[in-house]
RNA sequence: GCUGGAGUAGCUCAGUUGGCAGAGCACGUCCUUGGUAAGGACGGGGUCACGAGUUCAAUUCUCGUCUCCAGCUCCA
């Protein structure tokens, strides 16, 4: 049976529910979703849960009456009598926007209501359901409109699918990097002593984000970037010369110094393009391209706040590249090539990334020809790589077309972590120039990207991604050292030692604790190796290997074990 | 920012129909010196998110603020 219209039917019951029960409560709309169903209400009153288990039990009473599902097509004139009659004002206003003649349909209870289909035969087709919360929601989306109630529910074909639905939301919960990143202590935010959406790195998640960042300068190195650091504040002008004072105000903050306005910077290009303007360029130097690990501030409404997927400072790996409009379509394909090596890199397959490719808005800067020109190189580029897709039109910026790459956290939710921006409006605001082989002043188009997008975003990602569980290369403590007594915690040291000589980080737990406790805590902190050093080992120079996960693996040499350790470290990036 | 729900020890949670605040884990000290996922004893730790109000008395009731959670809007 066809998913969407089983769930998209559900929602159909679900209102007819809420209508027998609360007559007064008027319909919006009810589509399905990726994973189940909606509808939203207008009602005085919120839904409770106790309403919520109301509505489900009513429903069962309507599916178990089998009521077919009647659909007829009407004239515009007669759908608008029928919906005014019944004061459900938004299937008015729907019906207002439509052509030609109208679908509606009815089940057997005579409830009505306004829809295009496709449905079921009758209720009783529904076999497993369950309603899962109520949140507010725009009417249309539009944040001026009136906030309905929206219910949200879920329908499978069977109570099987639909329990293993439920098992895995709950599963998805124990990967939420909000509780794994304190509990395993990579990071913490203190809310109300610093501030919402502000970061602190403990030890652990320092290291693990000094590995990302040391891996990042290598890589723009090798491709020919050239890291640059721009300051943290810079005067308003500057902002106001960018746009950003009049476009971005209310996310910027803003202070005075001796009488002069700075803002703390939501954004790195402005500095760069300092830079680019602080001497005269030869087409010959470009394509140029800066890189900066650049910390920027902006402040997000207080209900967009998430652990580390949405903060108020973060650090991107921000990098601007200024380039002819010969080489734009090459520095595109370059741009992918690197997202998609560097997402291997960490264990993100062509598979979960969501790409999508955004066209130019209703108000927007620059030629048509431009608009044209940058968007069908993004889209070559996409081609090229057999990349799959969205085209969202009209998301564009106004300052240019994009690609966006998003990853997806534990509970499937997308977060935007990639993106490669043209931008026509800052070259032309900032007066950018270089000098053609004609000795003619030319204007470079500039590209704005990320690849992990924020530090932040991408770390919280990764734990969700890993269930904190991280490969090797990225622990930052690869091996657990366990001395079972006092006596042989030299030779432990002596271990510790070797290891850090050959590029492989450790701790020793000291603590007095029994063997079992240690290996246990050992797997609780997901620690890929411990090594458990007793006086055998010590006596024989040797180490007994533990694997995360697979327990005993034996005793070796410690020269086997650092190749063997080495040897994978090198393989998984 | 909006709608709804929530805030008790570092963590997971009991509890008080308004009357001295509880457990397990974690932490500390001591005993134990171990062989592959929790050894034992004792102990420290709380403005019950914050601020007002009602009351003889507020962690509990009321209001406000902050923050978190789900969703909407917005976004890396």
């Amino acid at each position: 049976m066809d998913i969407d219209s089983l769930r998209h039917s559900c929602s159909h019951v679900m209102a007819q529910a809420v209508k027998e029960l609360w007559p007064e409560v008027k319909l919006a709309i009810g589509p399905s979703i990726e994973d189940g169903f909606y509808y939203d209400f207008d009602r005085q009153e919120a839904f409770s849960d106790d309403d919520l288990r109301a509505i489900e039990k009513r429903m069962q009473e309507i599916i178990a009456k089998d009521e077919p599902f009647l659909q007829e097509e009407i004239d515009k004139q007669k759908a608008l009598d029928l919906f005014g009659k019944l004061k459900e004002d938004y299937k008015v206003e729907l019906i207002q926007a439509l052509a030609g003649k109208i679908s509606i349909y009815k089940t057997g209870s005579a409830f009505l209501d306004l829809c295009r289909g496709p449905h079921l035969k009758s209720t009783g087709q529904i076999k497993a359901f369950k309603l899962l919360s109520v949140a507010g929601a725009y009417w249309h989306g539009i944040e001026t409109n009136p906030m309905l109630q929206r219910i949200y529910g879920t329908c499978f074909n069977s109570k099987k699918e639909l329990d293993e639905y439920l098992k895995n939301l709950e599963e998805a919960k124990l990967r939420d990097h909000r509780k794994l990143g304190p509990a395993l202590e990579f990071f913490d935010i203190y809310h109300e002593q610093a501030g919402a959406g502000l970061v602190f790195y403990h030890p652990k998640g320092a290291l693990l984000r000094t590995i990302i960042e040391d891996y990042e300068r290598k890589e723009h190195l090798k491709r020919g970037y050239q890291i640059v650091i721009t300051p943290h504040i810079m005067q308003a002008e500057l902002w106001k010369t960018s746009g950003h004072y009049d476009y971005y105000k209310e996310n910027m903050y803003t202070f005075n110094i001796d009488e002069r306005e700075f803002v703390l910077k939501p954004m790195n290009c402005p500095g760069h393009i300092l830079i680019y303007k602080s001497k005269t360029r030869s087409y010959k130097d470009l394509p140029i391209r800066f890189f900066e690990l650049g910390t920027v501030y902006r402040h997000e409404k207080a209900g967009v706040l998430h652990g580390l997927l949405r903060v108020r400072g973060f650090t991107q790996d921000d990098a601007h590249i200024f380039c002819t409009d010969y080489q734009l379509g090459q520095e595109i394909h370059n741009v992918i090539e690197f997202v998609i090596d560097t997402m291997k890199d960490f264990g993100f397959n062509r598979e979960s990334l969501a790409v999508e490719l955004s066209t130019r808005p209703q108000k927007f800067i620059g030629s048509e020809q431009d608009w044209q020109e940058a968007t069908l190189q993004l889209e070559k580029a996409l081609k090229e790589k057999g990349l799959a897709y969205e085209i969202c039109e009209g998301e564009g910026a106004f300052y240019g077309p994009k690609i966006d790459i998003k990853l997806k956290d534990a509970l499937k939710r997308k977060w935007q972590c990639a993106t490669i921006q043209c931008d026509f409006a800052l070259p032309k605001r900032f007066n950018l120039a270089y000098i053609d082989a004609e000795g003619k002043e030319r204007q470079p188009i500039m590209l704005h990207r990320v690849l992990l997008g924020s530090l932040e975003r991408f770390i919280g990602a990764l734990i969700e991604h890993y269930k904190a569980e991280l490969p090797l290369w990225l622990s930052p403590c690869q091996v657990l050292l366990i001395p079972l007594k006092e006596t042989v915690v030299p030779y432990a040291e002596k271990i510790k030692k070797t290891l850090e000589e050959n590029n492989l980080r450790s701790d020793i737990d000291r603590r007095n604790e029994t063997l079992d406790k240690k290996i246990r805590s050992a797997e609780l902190n997901k620690i890929p190796y411990c090594l458990i050093l007793g006086e055998r080992e010590e006596t024989q120079s040797t180490v007994s290997v533990r694997k995360k996960g697979s327990g005993n693996q034996g005793t070796v040499t410690l020269d086997k074990f650092i190749t063997e350790l080495t040897k994978q470290v090198q393989e998984h990036r």
